[in-house]
DNA sequence: GCAATGATACAG
DNA sequence: TGTATCATTGCT
């Protein structure tokens, strides 16, 4: 079991997004209890000129963090309630950012259900579902994943990358083309009759 | 189908 | 200082 390094963040985002897959995501609670999961999905944001990204509006307190140095967080709090988790990458300079969509909880599935409520569905399928049930907000915003004592970090299970299809990002609104289209959206292969609209890997 | 609920960014 | 816009979820 290896804890990805800075190594694995510092390179292209789409390479980064593909590999993330498979991973496993793992925060350590204040009482010691390990929470995990298995990335399931991903999807990235790349440069300036990626008018789905929230660089696209150019270095603002906001989005300094993804001009930052890769491996670390960027956690930002959208449509009044939810927190979305993303991995920084690029070289330091250059925004950009991975969204965690999904994961697969292997581990702390009693602390993941009593924080998401029982009337839900789904414990960790949703980017802000995943943040809910992991318990990250605002203050794991800029954190360094790579340090050797984090408490919230990505470990290789030394398992092969697994097969993904990737599509277009979801939740785009207006986005303008080709940014709308492009299939920058990674997920795991694990049923049968995908869409035709949808490549393999 | 749509309300919830607030930070962000930009116009003025 | 006002307001349009959200990288969503869960209930109707």
């Amino acid at each position: 079991m290896v804890r990805l390094d800075y190594s694995f963040f510092d390179r292209p985002t789409l390479n980064v997004s593909r590999e993330l897959l498979g991973k496993k995501l793992i925060k350590i609670e204040p009482d010691g209890n390990c929470l995990s999961g298995i990335i399931d999905e991903v999807e990235s944001y790349i440069g300036s000129e990626d008018l789905a990204s929230h660089a696209r509006n150019g270095l603002t307190q906001r989005t300094q963090v993804m001009f930052g140095s890769p491996g670390r967080s960027y956690v930002y709090f959208t449509y009044g309630i939810h927190w979305m988790f993303n991995i920084v990458t690029e070289p330091k300079g250059v925004p950009g950012a991975i969204l965690i969509r999904s994961i697969i909880p292997t581990e702390g599935l009693n602390t993941m259900k009593s924080r998401r409520g029982k009337a839900s569905t789904g414990l960790t399928d949703g980017p802000a579902k995943l943040t809910q049930a992991l318990g990250i907000n605002k203050d794991w915003n800029n954190y360094n994943l790579c340090d050797s004592n984090s408490s919230l970090y990505i470990e290789d299970l030394g398992t092969a990358t697994p097969q993904s299809v990737s599509a277009p990002r979801i939740g785009l609104g207006k986005t303008p083309e080709p940014w709308f289209s492009m299939p920058w959206n990674y997920k795991i292969i694990k049923t049968q009759g995908l869409g035709s609209h949808l490549s393999i890997r």
